[in-house]
DNA sequence: GCAAAGCTCGACCGATCGGTCGGTTGGCAA
DNA sequence: TTGCCAACCGACCGATCGGTCGAGCTTTGC
């Protein structure tokens, strides 16, 4: 609290006139960030077109958020997997919650419109969307390992093209080229 | 360390003969387990077969890996994507950075090998792994959030051995059906 | 049988943490 | 001009944190 303090130039003792809480104060901060997160997906699915269309561009849209400001995919992935330290029903996380819940059922809802159309394989959609987050907000929270692997910085504009264009061909392809001989056993 | 110390019947200044500070205790429980993740993922490559089989196998042992032990997945993440807090230059944390190094050199040489032989598609090799981190160990350690994306408890069996099919449909298929289609623009 | 080494513990420590409180300031409405 | 109130601050607090220390107990080696 004193280092926030002191990043917004205030003293500690002020942040508590206006955040109760520690708490509240990081709920407050993650509803404010997937506030932006659930606009700017809505958006990139409402110009419509096909469900593999609406994908890729959610894709798109989902990776340019983490860009937009890199410590917020950090902070993305330790409130998703962080069970709530304090699970307190505060306001601000219920709302956080709620926000999450939709955009994970407009993340469904796009593979079932695909499924549906058979533009997208039939497969398990919840699992489908676990592996979705985990292919974009993991890569762009994995801070030093991921710098490592890649070979330069994760967040180099360059490099963020390339996981785009990498995530999608993974979704459109796969990894496996001939897709007929696996299906033995 | 208090907790630590109870759960395993000492006190918590008996935990400090063993290990000198905290974040020495800490790298040795992420080498320990580093360790086991390195045999597993080892043995899973030795017994030979396509690049695309012994891919398959790697999954299904590093998911086994997860499963054996649900806080392993958490700490995994954690100790992934948090940028060692102390940064220090343990022995330990030494030790287990090489072990990470040597664990995804070999990932990336089965992928280099699937490459050579046309089993697998020319993907970015730093990438694709980053995508395997991300669906394989973020959904283990994804808590809470998973077990409401998937509606039961992600450890469950059944939903255990889902995944592994899901994951390894995704690595051959990918997501969309017809590959034709999108490479169009 | 005895000393050394290994192990455990209670008592204690300084630092830091989240948070409180009383009081000052500045702007604005009446 | 006055009264009010949001914003801000320094001083302070209890609790907890990681860690130390010396005194006992137990095991090992010879």
């Amino acid at each position: 609290m004193s280092e926030i303090a002191d990043t917004v130039g205030l003293r500690k003792s002020s942040l508590f006139h206006h955040f109760r809480t520690k708490a509240e104060m990081y709920a407050a901060v993650v509803n404010r960030i997937l506030g932006e997160v659930e606009l700017e997906l809505t958006r990139s699915l409402a110009k419509g077109g096909t469900a593999v269309e609406r994908l890729d561009r959610w894709v798109d849209a989902l990776i340019d958020l983490m860009v937009r400001t890199p410590a917020h995919s950090r902070l993305m992935l330790r409130s998703l997997f962080e069970d709530d330290e304090l699970s307190g029903a505060l306001p601000e996380q219920r709302e956080a919650d709620e926000r999450l819940e939709r955009i994970i059922l407009q993340a469904r809802n796009v593979l079932r419109d695909g499924m549906a159309q058979g533009e997208i394989r039939a497969a398990n959609i919840p699992h489908t969307i676990q592996s979705l987050i985990g292919i974009t907000i993991y890569h762009f929270a994995s801070g030093d390992l991921g710098n490592e692997i890649i070979g330069t910085s994760i967040f180099a504009p360059k490099e963020v093209e390339r996981r785009k264009q990498e995530v999608k061909a993974f979704l459109h392809h796969g990894l496996v080229t001939n897709s007929a001989t696996d299906e033995h056993r």
